[in-house]
DNA sequence: ACAATATAGTAAGCTAGCTTATTATATGCT
DNA sequence: AGCATATAATAAGCTAGCTTACTATATTGT
């Protein structure tokens, strides 16, 4: 039996994102947007006017996570769905103007976050770091759906 | 703006915890057990007949997710908790003996979930990524707390 | 001694993720 | 044409985390 859980893998990574999710969320309070949301914004910033299903798959969350956010999103005029003649069944997404200036903001919030995060790391390391995770989650992608959701855009 | 959100710090941060986590109960989920269970089986494990407040302060969490969980775990007979006559306010927690068995099966399976994320990366890397890791949830507890929850024991 | 304050646990209600099931619309097969 | 199957979005209901507020008990100050 392990007795450094502080020291494991799975315990420590849950930790982490916890930890960020909280500290971003209170940073951004006073902006009615948690990071979720911002999530959702940072990505239609990327590619407006995109499906449901296709943002979802972007994000590497359910469509009925995104729907919720989604909901939220337009009860605040942030974004609004639109019909998609081509395809009834289906809907895509836009960012309301007034979403932009906050993007920014919510950009620069989340800069300052992953600074302080990384305090006292040098750069060699913080790039390993970085190429490993992104190598776990590649790894996690391929083991739980078979496929790497990474890797997308479309529209 | 950021055009790379796939490799943004605190989006893969995020990404792999839910992968972790949902591979872990994947594969635990004929126990009945999720990952979160487990672990406060794992920390009694650590330090049995530990105090609510203590657990939920090494476990990172707080009392009330502590507490729910426990409400859980003891239905199905996992802990039970017992009254403290030095502090009636307070409650001890300890481990059923049917609890071991479950310790072992699933850290073996902890243990497995982690090979698998850490596919195809060096000893080198894993050992830097986690020394990174660490240092950054102990900047983020000081950042959230003004201290650090990393350390602790007691009981 | 006793009033004020602090602490341990819990309740209520929120976000954010999930799985499973439903509804409406598309698509494919004969 | 029309039935069977597939797909886009949503609904229902679960875990797991949080904050804020409440209750019971301890502790502290005068």
């Amino acid at each position: 039996m392990n007795k450094n859980f502080d020291k494991s893998f799975g315990f420590a990574i849950h930790d982490v994102a916890r930890l960020l999710r909280v500290s971003f969320d209170r940073q951004a309070a006073n902006t009615g947007l948690t990071r979720a949301q911002w999530s959702v914004l940072a990505h239609l910033h990327r590619g407006n006017g995109v499906q449901q299903k296709t943002l979802a798959k972007v994000m590497n969350i359910t469509p009925i996570t995104l729907a919720r956010h989604l909901d939220r999103l337009e009860v605040d005029a942030w974004i609004e769905r639109r019909d998609y003649p081509e395809d009834r069944r289906a809907k895509r997404v836009f960012l309301n103007p007034k979403a932009s200036p906050m993007i920014e903001m919510l950009s620069t919030l989340g800069q300052s976050v992953r600074a302080q995060a990384m305090t006292g790391i040098s750069s060699a390391d913080e790039e390993i770091f970085m190429q490993v995770l992104l190598q776990i989650r590649a790894n996690l992608c391929v083991a739980n759906n078979g496929q790497d959701t990474t890797v997308s855009s479309e529209n």
